[in-house]
DNA sequence: ACCTATTTTTAGTTTTGTCTAAATTTTAAT
DNA sequence: ATTAAAATTTAGACAAAACTAAAAATAGGT
């Protein structure tokens, strides 16, 4: 397995998460920053190896085979990004673009006594759910801040946006993970949000809550 | 910087110490398992870069700036392989393997965690000096077991063949870095040696001591 | 100095992954 | 049903890093 080629599942694995069916040549080209005449090469090779299906003109999805090796490439990824925070100090807007090296190293033993190290988190630094040894996949309960009504509280638990500038204003406006949270007010014209964070009340714009996961308290 | 790149330095870099003047193209093929036809091609391109000196038929040797990388990149593969062992319970016949792929991850701040979570350690596993971040390198007052005469005391610090085979070899007759060590007597007909080890006497083929470095009491 | 064995380089190919430009298929609008 | 636009595939090219086979240079022995 190449690192191409298992980038190319980690991206058809993301584009098709939540969406059924086939992920389009183009959607793929465009994740990836490559053309669609490259994505059309690669589709052909993983196809070869039974890693996906692919038809010409069809779209391209991932087979089981192909499914388990992108779960364990992004396990690999969520677990480096949690060791990078706990263990080295990294901060959560640093740790992607390392972990997207580091996630290509080829040891079981190196990840699973990674994993063994951080006590077997179940969530990378950004909320995700890092997939188990042998593929299990959960996906938390949870909704954007965008979608919820107001007047209901909860736990900031993951963004939709895990860009370094998006992270690094949530610091700068101290919006971390784990933190409480509960809706005050959504204005109508701009469909911001008046919140209660902490105990602190501030303004959130539609741009920001949209990006925000939280889960309900119960 | 790619990864071949990389390891034709670290291995020029390796045939060269100790040896002073160029290093045969013939050399470098053999030490990283190719062809020599592959090691003139690389020759030009490290030369073009500013990073070997090479004349058709001359031989290779590093640049100050060839010789700044290969030491960086050791210090990377030295520092993963303590990480490995110490924070990862690899055992040390294990870790080359695994750090021959970490040490080309591109991170400077991901390296100077590593080295000071392992508190800035001096030798790998294996007994070799880790260069600092400013490329010095300090070569321990060592020599090899097989070259040093009846009776004198020392510690064991180093191997000189870090293969698997040798070092489970190492482990299975209890023989580690950081034991004490006698030369009790050597055998004239097969060079062996009877040694005490830690208290305990045992007898050393030519073979093992010619790869054991051990540095004498003072 | 000459010849030969060895070393090294050159020339031409291969594989992987990418690209551009052109051709083809699908889709969507009239 | 036609046709234009968009998506996708094909064909041909390229760069990196390797290889084989052949040519050239060097080194050693007489
Ligand atoms: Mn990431
Ligand atoms: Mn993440
Ligand atoms: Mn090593
Ligand atoms: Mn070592």
């Amino acid at each position: 397995m190449t690192r191409s080629e298992e980038n190319y599942l980690k991206a058809i694995f993301h584009l098709g998460n939540g969406e059924p069916g086939p992920i389009t040549t183009n959607a793929i080209a465009e994740q990836m920053e490559t053309k669609p005449s490259s994505v059309t090469d690669m589709a052909k090779k993983l196809a070869e190896k039974g890693l996906v299906h692919y038809k010409k003109y069809q779209g391209i999805s991932l087979t089981d085979s192909g499914t388990r090796t992108a779960l364990s490439i992004i396990r690999k990824h969520r677990l480096w990004e949690v060791f990078l925070v706990k263990k080295l100090d990294f901060t959560w807007d640093e740790v992607h673009e390392v972990a997207e090296q580091l996630e290509h190293i080829k040891s079981e033993k190196l990840i699973d006594k990674i994993d063994a190290l951080l006590d077997f988190p179940k969530y990378d630094p950004h909320g995700d759910p890092i997939p188990t040894k042998d593929g299990k996949f959960m996906e938390r309960d949870k909704q954007l801040l965008s979608d919820m009504p107001i007047n209901t509280q909860g736990v900031c638990v993951g963004v939709k946006d895990s860009s370094a500038p998006f992270l690094k204003f949530l610091d700068k406006n101290k919006i971390a993970l784990g933190n409480t949270i509960k809706i005050l007010d959504k204005e109508d014209f701009d469909q911001s949000l008046q919140i209660l964070m902490e105990g602190k009340e501030l303004r959130i714009s539609h741009q920001i809550a949209s990006n925000l996961y939280v889960k309900k308290n119960d």
